[in-house]
DNA sequence: ATGAAAGCGCTAACAA
DNA sequence: TTGTTAGCGCTTTCAT
């Protein structure tokens, strides 16, 4: 293996073996079957690549070809379970088809969104998955007018395929869990559920509210609009409304549906420094799934979305080249307390 | 803006502009000062290119000028605190300099790793962060065959920059932290500290090993290497591992240092079987920062590393040029137990 | 079974 | 101040 001074190229293969550019080409990029190249050039046009360190140079081929061979995702944010998890399966189902990821992060920045979506489009993507996008109408015009293949992931799209977790089924499990086994407080104040987090603009956090709601219902349980409690996702604001709640009561509630991991992190801020005994009669639920929420003092219930059926299906609506609006639900498994769950991939660490 | 049937090009702006195509790429590609291009047919023919909904191709562009605009990283997995985290930065500092972010996971897999340098490589990308890598010397190797500035990330590099986290500096605050509180147990074969995680051949474990010993040494404990329990990063292997160990010495050993979030996970998963007392006389640490394991039934020491300053070092290293082999240390910090670390992007969810 | 040649969209000399 | 032109490395008809 010699160390040239430039890139090796298909034309230097075609000096070297003595054959031409096109029959290196059709070789090196598996045509050599469509085009009948003799099995020995092949062979001796095979082993000079490798000799001399060849990589196909994709941009030459995607500007040829008006394909990339790039599948893009853009995500609110890499540093967050669910995402990250979503991340794991995009990457990993795309290389299984021989696609390499890009995968960019917009945080939560409408802005930033579009700045990234076109971003994106000008490496020519041949495909995008939208998740936990802020503004998914602007995105999808963009993706429209690019005339790119476009799916939207845990989000409704109005214009696209889409795919999400069955929110409504997931909340309506776990608020069951929380509601069904709330005990009767010697203290009435205290008595209530409360729902803590997300925001109602939100589509996910929209129909976990309306799950939770039809479950009290169902349960002969009255809720009022301020035991839903909307403060969105950041784990700060979560910690100031939980011990505004919790002041208020002069305790906590009996019931608790904690909407994502990020508000969680900012309840579990405020109760850490409670007596332990203050959990004594609260049942916590968590609409996401982390292993050390399994572990802590008090028992949780959690439910976990299935970011590898989410990507995995919405690489089948790929395949199959859906274009037209609709919408796959996957359902998310819901955890038990004390539990770890075990996933395709929890054997890497 | 009309939906035209084939993607705008400089061509067509430059018709419809009147003008020529060089003078179209240099008002798009920002090199109008320098062509001394009129004011007016800069307006004119931006103008024109946002009605048209004109985006550059990279793929084109990258070809012609030798440089593609995508910044590449590896890491073993994206679905780990860790990594995803260095994901964020790295995607953030990426895009503050107008390139793409491409990050890919190699599932600590060394035939995979090299296939995703290769594939990355074949884009064009014009430098790779190289982050926990199983077989770096390959890897270099790769990279110094394309001529591609390459820098490892949380791993020395024998033959090119790196930048890690002081591991050995933050084990040793974290092992005076265990040692040093470690209390005198009634119970004789209790009395000793472990390490659970990890492996040697890894050098950020190493370093860690090593740290641990003398700080037990200062302390005036031994160390035998029984004490040394080198699972990998599994939650599996740990629980195995963990579980055999508190069988053998009859409960959980005087301290112990967790070697990863993911070994920290399967030792929760066992720790969880035992009555909750069986945590008062064990101080418990673990290399590696997870905001709800501040939160468990029992006090954790954490260290977290810097995500942000590693890769914002590694850029500063790229600026420079830098391809000596070298290596930068950042500071990890120690995390009192029961504390939310708040960081830059803390405020996102 | 293989080669010649055009062109994907862009940039950068070189001309004018 | 602007236009002409020659590629970047690859694929793909169309010839042979």
């Amino acid at each position: 293996m010699t160390v040239s001074s430039r890139k090796t190229t298909i034309y230097d293969i075609a000096r070297l073996s003595g054959s031409s550019p096109s029959t290196v080409s059709a070789v090196l990029s598996g045509a050599s079957a469509k085009r009948r190249i003799k099995a020995s050039t092949v062979e001796a046009i095979q082993k000079i690549a490798t000799d001399a360190g060849y990589t196909t140079n994709m941009q030459a081929r995607g500007l040829r070809r008006a394909r990339s061979g790039l599948a893009g995702m853009i995500i609110p944010l890499h540093d967050n379970r669910f995402f990250s998890s979503l991340s794991q399966s995009f990457d990993t189902l795309a290389r299984e088809r021989g696609l390499c990821p890009v995968i960019a992060s917009t945080l939560r920045n409408p802005k930033e969104e579009t700045r990234v979506v076109e971003t994106l489009i000008s490496y020519a993507i041949d495909s995008l998955f939208i998740a936990g996008a802020t503004d998914s109408e602007a995105l999808g015009a963009l993706c429209r007018a690019a005339r790119l293949p476009h799916i939207f992931v845990d989000l409704p799209g109005n214009n696209a395929p889409s795919v999400v977790t069955n929110n409504g089924h997931g909340a309506e499990q776990l608020s069951w869990k929380i509601l069904g086994k709330m005990r009767v407080q010697a203290d009435k104040i205290r008595a209530k559920p409360y729902f803590i987090g997300g925001s109602s603009a939100d589509y996910a956090t929209a129909e976990r509210i309306k799950a939770f709601k039809s479950v009290a219902k169902a349960s002969g349980i009255a809720i009022d609009q301020d035991q839903i409690i909307q403060c969105g996702y950041a784990p700060r604001n979560a910690t100031v409304e939980i011990a505004a709640l919790c002041d208020r009561l002069g305790g906590l509630p009996a019931g608790l549906f904690v909407n994502s991991l990020t508000v969680f992190e900012g309840v579990m801020s405020y109760f850490v420094t409670l007596p332990s005994d203050a959990f004594s009669d609260s049942i916590i639920g968590c609409f996401d799934y982390d292993p050390l929420a399994a572990f802590l003092q008090f028992p949780v219930y959690m439910v976990r979305q299935n970011s590898n059926q989410l990507i995995a299906r919405a690489y089948e609506l790929l395949d199959l080249g859906a274009a037209a609006p609709s919408m796959s639900q996957i359902e998310p498994d819901l955890i038990e307390p004390r539990t770890l769950h075990k996933g395709p991939l929890s054997d890497l660490g």
